[in-house]
DNA sequence: CTCCAATACCTTGCGTAACAAGATATCGTG
DNA sequence: CACGATATCTTGTTACGCAAGGTATTGGAG
């Protein structure tokens, strides 16, 4: 039982909706310690999060370019001596100040719905 | 109190985009205890988040349609003898299992995305 | 050599959801 | 009776994740 076709009444699952806007922080996240390339981020992502945070790279590569027109993120290709050219990401220090700025974000977000859906919330 | 929390032009905030799909769990949540009308959920949400979840209700209504039609809420119009007809809304049956799976879908998302975030993720 | 799979990058079109702005209707008060 | 407050609803804009498809290079199998 993989995936499935099934309809399920309406559900569709909203992770899509959830990941939006925090692509970006992941993403300046995963350069936070040194360059990678497109795939690579892909993979890492799979990777770290043990697959609770998937993306494919037709999601990806977006995010790099707006992360590298905003000024986030250097680029340098890179053609090694087996495979294919590779397009190598690293963050700028406006990367680095916008990672930290995102990341607060997040978390100030995160508070605030971890502090709503707690149980006992009848008032003061 | 000291710091006027002027909007910065030039952060556009993601705000708009962490809330995404995570509204009609706030919705459904604020529901959790009894019954409400529109414009309330608008102030319990403010009140309760201490304006961290602001919501417009231009923004609500259609939540709020969304929910009705996918059955989590039903409706009841009342006109109270002072002031203009309220509708409010109630959690059904369907409504509390889709609160319980939203929260579970977000604690999912949270808790992979705090784990990423954590520092001192050097992996070895 | 040719074909094919794997790697890696990029593009297009679709659907959806939050929001601003504005419309509508009703009530209470000056 | 006009005006503000309450309350609901609608419309248009914008943004972004994703599926699906496309391109290019490489290296190995036949």
């Amino acid at each position: 039982m993989t995936k499935d076709e099934e309809r399920v009444e309406g559900r569709k699952g909203i992770e899509r909706e959830l990941k939006r806007g925090s692509l970006e922080l992941i993403v300046l996240h995963l350069l936070a310690p040194g360059e990678a390339y497109g795939y690579e981020i892909v993979s890492m992502l799979t990777a770290e999060t043990n697959g609770a945070l998937e993306v494919t790279d037709g999601t990806l590569y977006p995010v790099l370019y707006r992360l590298e027109r905003a000024g986030f993120v250097s680029v340098r290709w890179e053609t090694p001596q087996r495979g294919v050219p590779r397009k190598y990401y690293k963050l700028t220090e406006a990367g680095r100040a916008e990672l930290a700025a995102l990341t607060l974000e997040w978390t100030t977000f995160a508070r605030a719905m971890a502090k709503l859906l707690r149980p006992g919330r009848d008032g003061r």
